[in-house]
DNA sequence: GATCTGTCTATTGTAGATAAAAGACAGAAG
DNA sequence: CTTCTGTCTTTTATCTACAATAGACAGATC
């Protein structure tokens, strides 16, 4: 097969949500701009729609016949992009299974097993050298580097040199930038969680991801943007992986983050400095601790 | 055509030379470690070697029979590998032709254009990706991001943190650490052009990131020293092109290297901070005036 | 017994093909 | 005259196939 349809599985869906709430659907360049997809595939959506009685369709009149169901849906298995089926089987992998540095990687035995062409995996893995985790030997197979301290070490070292600088800009943002109201919804967040913590305290990685994010890029700067992505795949394999003591270690950083966001807003570039490099240094804690 | 010979060919010319001074050829792994290919490559050299009437070959009897000659060569075209013929010609393209920013890039237009298959253009525009000057729109086209003014000022940024960081790391490496004695090499190598600079002033460009790689492994940090292979490429194709004032600007870059490099050696921080800042500094200014 | 060669197998690099998705253009509908 | 739809073309994502290259193993040679 030479392209699964994920494109149109996932935005037909999408537009099952919108359909719910209307009785009608609107024209098919602005459902393309709703759902981020193309005409071509709008039109494939609607005639589906369409196939199965969910609207009637001629023309510009596109009438909602009835609410859909559980069963009009895709699985959600089917909705997921061959490199994301491939970036999670991997991790999987070299994470959880047995992997030792210094282990093959070869491109034809991962592909049997994930079920895919070489091709993919072969680009998965060129997108995924960046992240220093594996490196290649040219004409020859993949060398596993492997998530050692060593690694650890290294990536929070720019991951500290990058984040005291993009936190110090921050300071400097003009005051109407739309930065300064993210940070606020951050902080709301953060108390929300933390007062309901026993059940809600796993929200926190992807929360962590948006904060984190939110301040590098104060930095303007692409390469230490570009960076945030390496640290954030790890830690969110990471939180996946290593769920030991995560109610409290996650209620810590979210104490940390509260007080680095007080520092910031504060724009006092001493006390900036020290919440964030606090914070860090427990993250850096965190992450040495579930290396091998 | 599945796969370019290019690693024999190369392999092949590389054999020629070494077989230039010697009366006979070693064992095939022995030769497969000097050349770094693999015994089915060497068997390969050995067949023609031995077609083109240049060695006698019987197990492990390898006896030169004459000289090679210019012809018997492979073109130095036929040896390049496809992903370095790419990336010549994409370079070429955006840096040389009009490439203006936010313009498009066509898998299938490229690859034509460099009459090859789009599997390859494809992996190596994924590779070039992480140097930040083109983006993927999913299931669509690459964007041009350009050589801008921004673009260089926010890669002499993490330049000049993670270099005065290697720099400093430097003064720190054991007195018996190899990198010692490479610092004298190059420092003796900048003299000798310096003294000829009229006639030798080209080779500034490879010495350059001789020396700079050097000091940022002195960080031992592999994203510090990955990052280095972008300002390398920038570079290398900045030289190629902007040859305005040549002589004069690497001369002034040769005569910061060498104070930089006394600093090194003195292992005084002030010193090497403040001569690291120096030469940063005319080498961002050096790569600004080459942006539009 | 260590290293080499002959032979065979497995994997990588690349081209070519094809379905999915994007996108262009003219005529239709407001 | 702007926005929409019908239709068509182009490009991307992915699979498969195959030559080049790497690598494994057993028997030969030192």
């Amino acid at each position: 097969m030479a392209k699964q349809n994920t494109v149109f599985k996932d935005a037909f869906n999408r537009c099952l949500v919108l359909l719910d709430t209307s009785s009608a659907l609107a024209s098919e360049p602005e459902l393309g701009n709703k759902l981020g997809v193309s005409r071509t595939t709008i039109r494939a959506i609607l005639t589906r729609l369409e196939e199965i009685g969910l609207i009637e369709w001629s023309k510009r009149r596109k009438v909602v016949l009835r609410k859909p169901v559980a069963a009009d849906y895709f699985p959600t298995a089917e909705t997921d992009s061959l490199s994301e089926i491939i970036e999670r089987s991997f991790m999987r992998r070299i994470l959880a299974g047995g992997a030792e540095p210094g282990m093959q990687i070869n491109e034809l035995e991962l592909a049997r097993e994930i079920g895919t062409g070489t091709t993919s995996v072969r680009e998965f893995l060129i997108r995924f050298s960046r992240f220093g985790l594996i490196e290649k030997r040219p004409n020859s197979h993949w060398v596993l580097k492997g998530f050692t301290p060593e690694f650890a070490l290294e990536l929070t070292e720019v991951r500290e040199m990058f984040e005291l600088r993009s936190a110090a800009a921050f300071a400097h943002l003009p005051d109407d930038h739309p930065a300064w109201a993210e940070l606020d919804s951050i902080a709301a967040l953060h108390r929300e969680i933390l007062a309901d913590v026993d059940n809600r305290y796993r929200e926190f990685s992807e929360l962590d991801e948006r904060f984190h994010l939110l301040v590098h890029r104060a930095s303007r700067n692409r390469f230490i943007i570009d960076f945030y992505d390496i640290i954030a795949i790890v830690f969110h394999y990471h939180y996946q992986w290593n769920k030991t003591n995560a109610r409290q270690r996650n209620a810590r950083a979210m104490e940390e983050h509260l007080v680095y966001i007080d520092a910031l807003k504060s724009r006092d570039p001493a006390r900036i400095e020290d919440a964030c490099r606090r914070h860090l240094k427990s993250a850096r804690e965190t992450l040495l601790q579930s290396t091998n």
